[in-house]
DNA sequence: CCGTATCCCGCTTGATACTG
DNA sequence: CAGTATCAAGCGGGATACGG
């Protein structure tokens, strides 16, 4: 038995992740940890110009809350935090692939 | 000469069009018109139960302002009005694919 | 270095009513 | 059927200052 597609309801049912992805720095942020990539707090302030540190921390955190991203805390003066993808982060690398060749394509 | 990647450019480069994408339901509508699917307004409203009118009107406007939909009108009355995927606007569903794919295993 | 805590504004969204 | 008009509200987001 073959399994049927059904636009409808996939949509309804991916509509709650995609809300996931929903920010205005989120999708920025995921592209500065594409491909494995590991960031600290600073790189990102260096990476996103305009970035305020509040968005910058808030959507870090829904992130991790997500499970999209993960945090580490290394216990030293001065501190040092690390953030990476998740395993199922790393999952969006593919589509964050095919947005970037898309946005390529408006140029053209 | 290897065209080197360059992350931070091309995420600079990404954000303008990214923005294309903001909004509380366009990937939404998106999903309706993946694969060269062609709705009517009112099928939209349908198919995505909780947008309002307003919404509906709002951001089918803005993609069709962005490129992304094209939007057709039959000169009859009762008046008929098709939408669909713009030639780039297809070029989005490879990416619309792949978080369709990303949001199923969140499932597991 | 890596954040939090406030304050505040405005745009996005929503509800409702109306129209060619 | 396919929208517009209008009004109101809430929260996303920005600026600034402060803390472990």
């Amino acid at each position: 038995m073959s399994k049927l597609y059904n636009p409808e309801s996939a949509a309804t049912g991916v509509e709650h992740v995609l809300r996931l992805l929903e920010g205005r720095w989120k999708l920025i942020i995921l592209f500065h940890l594409f491909d494995g990539k590991i960031q600290r707090y600073s790189d990102f302030e260096k990476l996103i110009p305009g970035i305020s540190q509040k968005m910058l921390a808030q959507q870090l955190r829904q992130l991790e809350a997500d499970g999209i991203v993960s945090r580490t805390v290394y216990p030293q003066v001065p501190p040092k935090v690390e953030y990476r993808l998740t395993e199922w982060g790393q999952a969006l690398c593919p589509a964050l692939d095919a947005m970037l060749k898309w946005a390529e394509k408006r140029e053209v």
